[in-house]
RNA sequence: UCCCCAGUAGCUCAGUUGGCAGAGCAAUUGGCUGUUAACCAAUGGGUCCGCGGUUCAAGUCCGUGCUGGGGAGCCA
């Protein structure tokens, strides 16, 4: 008999009679004559019950079966007299295809989340981490149907990189210099080095894309990025998710327009197709997120130019730690601010000074701010970086020039200022804090499956 | 990297002015004819994070290290 996916079966209008379910006992409750078992594969959050009663051949067996034991139950699929679920399981025949002994870590009660990350390996078998990573499934597959939908073309920009100034944070060294050869020269010396040169774990896929987007139009990446920042917060991981679009002949607008309707389309797919385990957020883990989630699907995200909203910081008369002033990077405490209090919606912070933002960015008319726009989301902070790209060689090289970089190492990425150059814009999205805000998850550790961070590589 | 907090049974936690190591859940055993984190009863379970110190006496006070959490910076 083939095995039914309990997702499957739960959707079930009528039953088709004999069934085959294969999964872990989440929780076993005995009566004298029989037990019920709930059982769960991973295919939804909810278990199917299954009766099992004292005329099946190894009920002994099926007596002994623990949490977290695997199973599989043949048996007819009836109608449950019971209150809580619509269908269970009449078994007729019961497979122990393991027990987990007494010391199985996970329990029918909750666990804290800090316990869980010390069994990351484990934790996708509770009903919050089962939906996340459903979700997290579910986000990335959207992700691709958005951008396939729009005409946009998947770009896999490369992880390992040959320079160390793309500026967005400390990065991972790659080598293949062993450290006895290293000890023998007393120094790194990368000519030996496996590219011939020093080179690097990825920390953005943007000039990549850029690239691309000058080639075929709308392009963006969807991968893996590599930040050696030490950073000890809810929000940073060393290795993490990022989808990066780039738009050839599109300008700041068209930029904050793409993000915009990206998170609006992305929160309306897992409201759809990931309800159940998106409900178990709202009830349990955020109260308030299904508000939140209304306010990203229907109302319109704000705009804001950076000097305006220093001025409704100034102006707002709230006791700041870090005071405000024309010129700083906003503080998280001036973020939280205006998305959480004052617009209490997402909002994009565009035209910042040039002298915070990155040599890439295209320079305002003003020569002061630079064509920057940064998506403050409440509770998140920040989840979208981008600009309109430079597009202009000798501004480029100005800037670049400016900030001491050396432009020899950028020959390629000049060219395409050279050949064909045409206005274009991008941005990146932290694909974990999406989650994080779609989930009300607060620690970016628990939206990925494996978490990297400063000390801690386990599993 | 900086600031703050925490570490006691498998898990979640209590432990008073320094004076015998505790609870709930889980586990184990038994009971129960339909349960919903089932219920009832019994039983077992401890490097009080490590190291050093103060003291007649330290889970408790002091120093130090490690681990975890919250916040800040960096940023996605």
């Amino acid at each position: 008999m083939e095995r039914t996916k309990i997702k499957a079966l739960l959707e079930l209008g009528t039953s088709p009679g004999q069934v085959l379910v294969k999964g872990w006992v989440r929780t076993k409750r005995d009566s004298k004559d029989f037990s019920f078992l709930e059982i769960n594969d991973g295919s939804c959050l909810a278990n199917i019950q299954v009766i099992a009663g004292n005329d099946l051949a190894n009920y002994e067996d099926v007596q002994r079966l623990t949490t977290g034991s695997a199973v599989g139950i043949t048996g007819e699929l009836v109608e449950s007299p019971g209150k809580g679920q619509k269908w269970e399981i009449q078994a007729g025949s019961a497979e122990v295809i393991s027990i987990a002994p007494e010391d199985y870590p996970l329990q029918k009660k909750r666990h804290s989340d800090e316990f869980l990350r010390s069994i990351a390996h484990l934790r996708p078998r509770t009903n919050k981490y089962g939906a996340a990573f459903r979700i997290r499934s579910e986000m990335a597959y959207a992700i691709h149907k958005f951008y396939r939908d729009k005409g946009f073309r998947y770009l896999t920009s490369p992880l390992i990189t040959g320079s160390d100034c793309e500026g967005a944070g400390e990065m991972f060294r790659v080598t293949s210099l062993s450290p006895a050869q290293v000890a023998e020269d007393g120094k790194m010396d990368f000519g030996k080095d496996f590219f011939g040169q020093e080179s690097n774990l990825t920390v953005s896929g943007q000039l990549s894309a850029e690239m691309f987007a000058l080639s075929l139009g709308d392009v963006y990446t969807f991968g893996p990025t590599f930040r050696a920042e030490n950073s000890n917060t809810s929000r940073h991981v060393a290795e993490f998710w990022m989808l990066e679009p780039e738009m050839a002949f599109c300008d700041l607008a068209g930029n904050m327009d793409h993000g915009e309707e990206l998170v609006k389309t992305l929160v309306g797919h897992a409201m759809e197709h990931c309800e159940a385990d998106m409900n178990l957020f709202g009830k349990f883990v955020d109260k308030s997120l299904p508000a939140l989630l209304k306010t990203l699907m229907d109302e319109e995200f704000a705009r804001l130019p950076y000097t305006d909203a220093i001025e409704i910081l100034e102006k707002s008369g709230k006791k700041f730690e870090f005071p405000v002033a024309y010129g700083i990077d906003l503080q998280s405490e001036h973020e939280r601010f205006l998305a959480e209090e004052y617009f209490k919606k997402p909002v994009f912070l565009i035209n910042y000074p040039r002298e915070i933002k990155p040599f890439y960015m295209r320079m305002n008319d003003d020569e002061k701010t630079v064509a920057a726009m940064d998506l403050l989301v409440p509770r998140i902070g920040e989840l979208i970086g981008g600009s309109q790209r430079e597009e202009r060689l000798d501004r480029l090289e100005a800037r670049m020039d400016e900030m001491n970089l050396p432009k020899d190492d950028y020959w390629w990425y000049l060219d395409s200022r050279r050949y064909g150059t045409a206005p274009h814009s991008g941005f990146g999205l932290g694909f974990e804090r999406f989650l994080m805000m779609i989930t009300g998850i607060t620690n970016i550790r628990d939206v990925i499956p494996f978490p990297r961070t400063p000390g801690s590589i386990d599993f």
